[in-house]
RNA sequence: GGGCGCGUAGUCUAGCGGUUAUGACGUCACCCUGACACGGUGAAGGUCGCCAGUUCAAAUCUGGCCGCGCCCA
């Protein structure tokens, strides 16, 4: 043999890296130039410029990758376009922090100033983020790399913003945004969550501006803001306040008269159902205000910080923090007597997802985007399908977010990002939106120009992802070729930040979809199931974690050991059972290779199946074809773990432990020639076809070994994805191994629950329980005589009884016998025992059944019958084991 | 408060109308059998969350309850 005899462990860093490169000098991953008509694109969602990637995005991108491999296997023309984002605000926020710690601070430093320290950043960040994308062996085309800031991107968003702007969609608005007073900007509704938190509702008198004695008693857990308030509402049903309608109250500390007015939006059931008015600051205020034109909008009472501020601000509090200011008032306000009473309770409160700061709701002049229109065409796109979501239960969530669309607000008040392609007149004010930066102002000619001074939410370019990846706005080229994209992977999580917009945005600009599929993987959780997070210390970092295992390993244990469509445990328990069946794929392929003689010619189709071929050469064939069978069907559906689960019970549990051990005797010639040639080419064939299969997972290690044994073609990279329906499938096959199987484990127990050495070769009879079982059990003799460790197998007939005193057990396929000589101690009859009582219960589950009228007049008779053919051979099965037990307890002398 | 999802051996899970309820990890016993101890053989371990209902038949379908998680307000 001339291959040398490779090691029985591998070592993945080496085989790793030496692949990836001979790939990557092959140009294996390049996308076609030219038109294909069967196109396959994966835009990967462009990682955070200034993140790092974590177990999540390793999730993804092995689940993009499994995708991207298995179609160009296929034949189709492939495209996985990498690329990341600029990621305005959270890269800022980045950015802030590392500057403090060396003592500057941000908002000191220019513009230019700013930007610079971001690229330099960034710069730093992006190589981190391609070595993270190379490690794991993703198979992405670096020739089309992409950046959301490059100039195409530029072109792309300022087109979209220009063309929305002329369509009316987008427009500048004066309207309550949540307000993040650390970062100092607008965030959108998306990037804001909940928390519920304690608080203390104070129910303060709002005394009758007319001097008549008493007041409203108006409850809030927001003293602080009294100060904005101009009226105080009622809901107009509500009964206990007709009479205050119309009046007007002070609103207390500063005395300031302010009317009582109705509005249907007023909770009657909070607090005492008189709600404070301060429209700059809340959301459901501001709209109240809107519908009282009459009432005044006050000047601002909190500043971009969050402090109070003002001239409707007493002098004392101004400068106050939210929270101080409010104890201070409270205080101020207790002294006054004003308040009647104070109740602890739990509300909810907006927080920043980005700084954790609580959202200050505040009005502002933004740019928002009008989303019902752009959301109409969305929608119907996912309702007939055309857009498909996996898991589908994704759509509820979906539609309902679509349904309930609201205006989506773009401008945000720092410095890294597009900048808002909008110049104002000095001299007229007007807003001037152009395709190109104009040099004065179409209306009144002024010269003196002013750029808006904010940047666009990250995700306004982002949503534009796939289409501008491959060149939108330019026509031709990828985006021809490529566009629309087929899959887009991504966590469930931004479903409405990206997916939902992309859709939109690619009905509006294209009029078509931007893919055809989306699948939502779950969240990647630790041992005990909780959520990986940097702060939690429990989330490796993703090129150790490969260092340590090898990145087949690390890839595999993402998709096997995991839930389907749910989220992913990951532990070193998990990966190390992915290493160790790496490691028994390594293993078997070594004794392939041993067992292939010099110039073996590989088969091209599948063997030829001979009626009179051996057993478990028609067996493991069919097994495989079922195999591939799952693999095809449960990739087409999105879920992996059924497809590696198929290829790993299929090569451990079929191929090794059966196939293997009963083939052995053949692949060393001691059947004879013929019969060693056809057990290789089915071993060869069975193994070469699961490395292709298991390649998409699994891609170093099985390029390796392919290249190791006789293969057709340069790659396994590139070659053909194997076909499930060429393979034969014999059924008789599967029943005549069930019988040598469970003959064989029936053997092996009695061996090991009455102590045979294993040294100890002892004869067996065995009586088949049919002329069927006989005929195969006799055929497959000397297997069994081998893998029971055996001397000799003797068949009974009849009435036949072994010729000494034994050990027995019972299986569906007859008696096993095995000489109680041979037994080193131990008790047959506990495992006889257990097996009576067992059948007892069936027996008895099944007889109850049978005794039921309804089941006998309305089950099908195919399963009345089935039940008493199984009824009859358990009554047979307990019957022999009962004579069995009567032979060996009372000689045993156990009581 | 609304929506979605999940409760199956010690742990993680497959199954989603008739099966002796699948597999992995862990546990126990024996074994370094000539590809593999990252291995082999065998075993133990389950009131399929609880309660009703539909059905001849429910882990599987329906409803209610309990517990857990995620999303939205």
């Amino acid at each position: 043999m001339s291959r040398p005899e490779l090691p029985s462990r591998f070592d993945p860093a080496e085989v790793e890296r030496r692949w990836q490169e001979r790939w990557s000098e092959a140009g294996l991953f390049r996308a076609p130039e030219q038109t294909h008509d069967r196109p396959f694109c994966i835009v990967l969602p462009p990682p955070n410029v200034t993140g790092v990637l974590h177990m999540g995005h390793l999730l993804s991108n092995t689940v993009q990758d499994l995708l991207v491999r298995w179609h160009r296997m296929r034949g189709e023309a492939v495209l996985w376009l990498p690329g990341i984002d600029h990621a305005g605000l959270s890269t800022q926020v980045e950015v802030r922090k590392r500057l403090a710690k060396q003592g500057v601070n941000l908002d000191e430093l220019s513009r230019e100033e700013i930007i610079a320290r971001v690229q330099e950043w960034k710069e730093e960040h992006e190589r981190r983020i391609h070595e993270q994308l190379r490690v794991p062996g993703f198979s992405l085309d670096w020739s089309r790399y992409r950046y959301t800031m490059d100039p195409a991107s530029q072109r792309a968003t300022r087109r979209v913003f220009l063309q929305l702007y002329r369509e009316g969609l987008v427009y500048r608005g004066d309207r309550i945004v949540n307000w993040d007073p650390r970062l100092r900007t607008a965030v959108s509704d998306l990037e804001v969550f909940h928390r519920d938190e304690a608080a203390e509702l104070l129910y303060l008198s709002y005394r009758w501006a007319d001097g008549s004695p008493g007041g409203l008693t108006v409850a809030t857990v927001r003293p602080e803001t009294i100060f904005g308030d101009v009226a105080v509402a009622v809901h107009p049903d509500d009964e206990r306040h007709r009479a205050a309608v119309g009046r007007e109250v002070l609103v207390p500390l500063v005395g300031r008269k302010v009317p009582v007015v109705t509005d249907a939006a007023v909770d009657p059931a909070f607090g005492n159902g008189a709600l404070k008015v301060t429209p700059r600051h809340d959301r459901v205020d501001f709209a109240i205000a809107r519908r009282h034109p009459e009432l005044p909008l006050p000047p601002t009472i909190l500043d971009e910080s969050a402090l109070l501020c003002g001239e409707w601000v007493p002098a004392a509090f101004r400068g106050l923090g939210r929270e101080e200011g409010r104890s201070r008032v409270t205080e101020a306000l207790a002294e006054s007597g004003v308040i009647e009473r104070r109740e602890p309770i739990r509300h909810s409160v907006a927080v920043s997802e980005r700084t954790d700061a609580v959202i200050e709701p505040m009005l502002s002049r933004q740019w928002f985007v009008r989303m019902r229109p752009l959301a109409e065409p969305a929608l119907r796109a996912v309702q007939r399908r055309e857009v498909r979501l996996h898991p589908e239960r994704w759509e509820g969530t979906f539609f309902h977010w679509m349904e309930t669309i609201e205006d989506w607000c773009i401008s945000r008040q720092v410095q890294w990002g597009h900048p808002i392609p909008v110049q104002y007149c000095e001299a007229c004010d007007r807003e001037i939106v152009e395709e190109e930066p104009a040099q004065q102002c179409p209306a009144c000619g002024d010269r003196h120009l002013r750029s808006d001074p904010d940047v666009l939410d990250t995700w306004f370019t982002s949503w534009l992802w796939p289409m501008a990846a491959l060149g939108w706005p330019e026509e031709g080229g990828d985006l021809a070729r490529y566009f629309p994209t087929s899959v887009l992977v991504t966590g469930p999580d931004i479903v409405f930040f990206w997916v939902a917009r992309m859709v939109m945005a690619s009905y509006h600009f294209r009029g078509e979809r931007p893919f055809s599929d989306v699948y939502f993987h779950g969240m990647v959780r630790d041992a005990t199931g909780k959520k990986m997070q940097k702060h939690l210390g429990n989330s490796p970092e993703p090129i150790e974690l490969i260092r340590e295992w090898g990145a087949d390993a690390v890839r595999f244990a993402l998709l096997f050991p995991n839930p389907t469509d749910q989220d992913v445990r990951f532990s070193a328990a998990t990966v190390e059972g992915a290493r160790n069946f790496l490691t028994k794929l390594w293993n078997l392929l070594r004794l392939l290779r041993s067992q292939l003689p010099e110039g073996f010619e590989p088969p091209r189709g599948p063997p030829v199946l001979d009626p009179d071929g051996a057993l478990e050469e028609r067996w493991i064939l069919g097994r495989w074809r079922r195999t591939a069978e799952e693999v095809d069907r449960a990739l087409g559906a999105f879920e992996f773990t059924p497809a590696a689960s198929a290829l790993y019970q299929f090569l451990w549990h079929d191929l090794a432990d059966r196939y293997v051990e009963i083939a052995k005797s053949a692949l060393s010639g001691t059947e004879g020639e013929a019969a060693a040639r056809r057990s290789r080419t089915v071993l060869c064939y069975v193994l070469e076809r699961s490395l292709r299969a298991l390649h998409p997972m699994v891609p170093h290690l099985t390029e390796e070994l392919w290249q190791s044994i006789p293969h057709d073609g340069p790659w396994l990279a590139t070659a053909a994805w194997p076909s499930a329906t060429e393979a034969p499938f014999d059924p008789q096959a599967e029943l005549e191994s069930e019988a040598l199987w469970e003959t064989i484990r029936a053997l092996r127990l009695l061996r090991a629950e009455n102590r045979i050495p294993p040294a100890t070769r002892p004869v067996a009879w065995v009586r088949p329980a049919s002329e069927e079982t006989r005929t195969v059990l006799d055929r497959e003799k000397v297997d069994i005589v081998r893998l029971a460790r055996l001397s000799a197998m003797e068949l009974l007939r009849g009435d036949e009884v072994p010729v000494e005193e034994t050990l027995a057990h019972v299986t569906p396929f007859g008696e096993v016998f095995l000489p109680r000589s041979a037994a080193g101690g131990g008790s047959e009859w506990e495992a006889l025992e257990r097996e009576r009582e067992k059948l007892g219960l069936l027996l008895a589950k099944s007889r109850e059944r049978l005794a039921d009228a309804g089941f006998r007049t309305r089950a099908p008779p195919e399963v009345v019958q089935e039940a008493e053919e199984k009824a009859a051979e358990l009554e047979q099965r307990i019957q022999q084991i009962e004579g069995h037990l009567a032979k060996s307890r009372p000689s045993s002398g156990v009581a």
